[in-house]
RNA sequence: GCGGAUGUGGCGGAAUGGCAGACGCAUCAGACUCAAAAUCUGACGGGGGCAACCUCGUGUGGGUUCAAGUCCCACCAUCCGCACCA
């Protein structure tokens, strides 16, 4: 008999022996095919390992174990997301340096995750605090900043009340500040920005030339938001001055009874001394200003606003003179900041124009003006609209577009959702901005060679209510010279936000120590692109949206030889309570992935978080069923006393053997972990029923389950003498010809309901299968017999009257 | 409102248009045990029948097909994004 199970030790065993041995370290050897695999690399927070990492952590771990036994040269790294405010605000209020809250969180993390056995090549671990990593990540910010993409200015910001920080659009939810819950207020203040704008369109259309799931395709998408429509100049009566609008409704234009501008257009302040009802217009403007964002979203229902005494436009289609109104629905941020009205064939218009009066001129036929706004762009045709009259909707945007041109009043233009990239944050713990203000040169940026900008060392990271960094405060460190012209002069304060050392941070692990540049040409060559990136939904707007961005920028600087850094990207479900609920203290349903391995093994927790449910689907924990996954395994390690001393699979069960490998081999290829270990139970299933089974039956198994509980197979392996590791065999092969039986049961329907079944040859001709059948179900014929349909294999199907 | 996803036993979940419920959990019965746990064996969608068997059944209502959980149309519910973007 075996000794028990025990994986406390057996895994230790084994993670050292893959250390020692160096196991999944990637190689040199440019000759062989390569796969680079990656998972999003942690934010080692105070609270350690969450259930929810092992789960991508796993998938990518078993597919780079398989490719290596698949002859791959194979890149699995791991590393450390660790500049950011949780540390920050943790090192406050603790007194500890942030780098030595890091340290310790980086020691925990790391500890927790090998013990789970991943196959991380250890070596090329990064940490984006790291000088010698951040050097980079500021090298690539003087690019940006020397190719015109980073820039300052002044602008109203999203301000975290409680972070006392600025944030990026993106990391504003439903008003409040992502990661506190906070309420964020608008705040101008001077910041640094970057001009992903610039790369809106490519970062849309090369999405057709990835292999991303649809729903991370279509997220980037929306947020980047491309809308193609024209801008079109209308007068002002009797000013030189003309009011230029945006839309996507060209075609509409006759339509237009009124005009809106934002509270903030500039136009209102230029024509003040016009206005006459100038106290009412700044009464509404501060009211609008008042408003948060997120309140004016919320109030979206109820339109305001205040029609502009003094100023009239005119419609350049037709000459007629239209009011021009001021709302709130109408935002400076977006195209021009004002827009014509045709409440006819726009919801938001039609509210308004309902509201306030204004008249609703139909001009597109189909729909009901008095009812609601006809917005069906493919079904209309043009009415009341001069020249327009009779076309459809895209006849007569072009042939309007057209018109505009000649008249050179308006032209073709496209508009995006996606803003720049607000990249100033007002902390510490991040990356000095590695520019100096010269009061004489401007903004100058800091020569490579002073590369890296070290942070300073700092008393007090409290940030101020000012608005200011902390860093602000050290003067000795401020204060510098001009790099150009020598001139005293202070270095930049603001520090980069937690996105920009995640933007490239695959790129460092391909070289992670080269000291000569982010990484070496041949080594970038060989391994870009990422072959499988996986990561979670919530990083589809941020993180993978602005890494995209750094690496369209650096292929056109030279740097990167793809313009797409992530050539497959999977995303998983998030890992829920025992209830249902998101995991979380207030909850009381967070369960620690330490207690697991103590309780049941490393090898259980990986099988059980992979077993689960489907991969992309959110899944809920249940203790359970981790039990029935340990008990797996248990079956798995007492195979050994059944295992007999012949070679080659046992006759009945190579069938069985050779559909359990095309099953597990596609399976883990396309996220369907659970159902390839269901394929290796139901297989364990059938060996314990045979009795006895070879060396070859239990051989092939342990390879097959090795990529998802190492450890186990392993051992197995080294007590059964099979020679070498797991780690070191090749895949199995599977036989296609072997993988069908040689007789198959094949049920029998009369009428499309099943009747009963028979079994047969897997190549018995159409005729003896259907004269099979009919013996088996001959009570329930009758003689007019219309239809025999026969799938081979699968099922015999008699239609009779 | 727009976009995306999901809906199958008591539960997690399987099913290239071809015998719905693989695999696992829970439950029940039996074996082992003084006993319990562990382990092993068996049963396990609903209704009917002693039984062979019959019948209903994949959110709802229609449709296509010899055959639909799967395809088409129209709904309902839940979850997740985005949200006055002109």
């Amino acid at each position: 008999m075996s000794q028990s199970y025990n994986p406390k030790v057996i895994e230790k065993k084994w993670q050292q022996v893959w250390q020692d041995e160096k196991a999944f370290a990637a190689t040199e050897d440019y000759s062989k095919p390569k796969f680079y695999a990656l998972v999003e690399f942690p934010y080692p927070s105070g609270q350690g390992l969450h259930v929810g990492h092992p789960r991508p952590y796993t998938a990518l771990d078993i597919v780079a174990r398989k490719r290596r036994m698949q002859g791959y040269n194979v890149l699995y790294p791991m590393g450390w997301d660790a500049f950011g405010l949780p540390t920050e605000n943790y090192a406050i209020k603790n007194k500890i340096h942030p780098r030595i809250v890091t340290k310790n969180n980086v020691a925990r993390f790391k500890g927790q995750l090998q013990a789970l056995g991943y196959s991380f090549d250890w070596d090329r671990e990064v940490n984006t605090t790291d000088p010698n990593y951040y050097k980079w990540t500021q090298w690539i910010f003087l690019k940006l900043f020397k190719a015109g993409l980073a820039y300052k200015s002044e602008m109203p910001i999203n301000w975290c009340t409680s972070c006392k920080c600025g944030l990026a659009n993106e990391e504003v939810v439903n008003g409040v500040c992502e990661r506190c819950g906070s309420e964020v207020v608008r705040k101008v203040k001077s910041q640094w920005m970057l001009k992903i704008t610039a790369y809106a369109d490519r970062l849309i259309d090369d999405l057709d030339t990835v292999d991303y799931i649809e729903r991370v395709k279509v997220s980037q998408k929306n947020w980047i938001g491309r809308s193609n429509g024209a801008e079109v100049e209308f007068s002002i009566k009797d000013k030189e001055e003309k009011l230029k609008i945006y839309t996507t409704r060209p075609d509409t234009l006759f339509g237009v009874t009124y005009m809106v501008v934002s509270p903030e257009h500039p136009y209102l302040d230029k024509y003040k001394d016009e206005i006459k009802n100038w106290d009412e217009i700044i009464a509404y403007r501060e009211l609008a200003a008042k408003k948060s964002d997120f309140e004016r979203t919320e109030l979206a229902k109820d339109k305001t606003g205040v029609q502009i005494d003094g100023l009239t436009a005119i419609n350049p289609v037709n000459g007629e003179e239209i009011p021009i109104w001021v709302s709130d629905y109408v935002l400076m941020s977006y195209g021009t900041g004002a827009i014509m009205a045709v409440p006819a064939h726009d919801e938001r218009d039609w509210e308004f124009a309902k509201k306030f009066g204004l008249p609703i001129i139909e001009v597109i036929a189909g729909g009901n003006a008095d009812e609601a706004a006809f917005t069906d762009v493919a079904t209309g045709t043009l009415v009341n609209s001069g020249f327009l009259t009779g076309m459809s909707v895209a006849d007569a945007k072009e042939a309007i577009i057209n018109w505009l041109v000649e008249k050179g009043v308006g032209e073709a233009k496209r508009n995006f959702k996606l803003r720049d990239w607000v990249f100033s944050r007002q902390r510490y713990w991040g990356e000095p901005i590695p520019i100096v203000k010269c009061p004489k040169c401007g903004f100058v940026p800091i020569d490579e060679s002073e590369l890296p900008l070290e942070l300073p060392e700092v008393e007090n990271y409290e940030p101020t209510d000012n608005g200011e960094s902390p860093i602000a405060k050290i003067r000795d460190w401020v204060e510098t010279t001009c790099p150009c012209c020598g001139s005293p002069a202070e270095r930049e304060t603001d520090t980069m936000p937690q996105w920009a050392g995640s933007s490239w941070y695959f790129l460092r692990y391909i070289d992670p120590t080269n000291d000569e540049a982010l990484a070496s040409p041949e080594a970038l060559k060989y391994w870009l692109p990422v072959d499988w990136y996986n990561g979670g939904m919530e990083h589809t707007t941020l993180h993978l949206l602005y890494s995209r961005f750094w690496h369209k920028f650096l292929y056109d600087e030279g740097v990167v030889p793809c313009p797409e850094p992530y050539q497959k990207r999977t995303s998983h479900g998030m890992i829920l309570g025992e209830n249902g609920e998101k995991m979380s203290k207030s909850r009381g349903n967070v369960v620690n992935p330490d207690d697991i391995v103590n309780d049941y093994g490393a090898d259980t927790l990986r099988t059980y978080e992979m077993f689960i449910g489907a991969f992309d689907l959110a899944a809920s924990w249940s203790e359970d069923g981790v039990k029935g996954c340990r008990r797996f395994l248990d079956r798995v390690w007492k195979l050994q006393d059944i295992v007999n001393d012949k070679t080659g699979y046992s006759k009945d069960l190579e069938t069985k053997i050779h559909q359990t490998i095309k099953k597990v081999s596609s399976d883990f290829e396309t996220l369907k972990y659970n159902t390839g270990i269901a394929a290796m139970m139901a297989l364990i299933n059938d060996y314990y029923k045979a009795g006895s089974i070879t060396r070859d039956d239990f051989n092939v198994l342990l390879v097959l389950l090795n990529p998802v509980a190492p450890h186990i197979t392993e051992e197995l392996w080294s007590i059964m003498n099979y020679g070498g590791r797991v780690y070191q065999t090749s895949w199995p092969e599977y036989d296609e010809a072997k993988t069908v039986e040689n007789t198959v049961e094949i049920g029998i329907q009369v009428n499309g309901k099943i009747r009963g079944s028979v079994k047969l040859p897997k190549d018995v001709s159409k005729e003896d299968a259907i004269k099979a059948a009919k013996e088996v179900v001959a009570d329930k014929l009758t003689d007019n017999i219309i239809k025999e349909i026969y799938v081979p294999g699968k099922i015999i199907n008699i239609v009779c009257k």
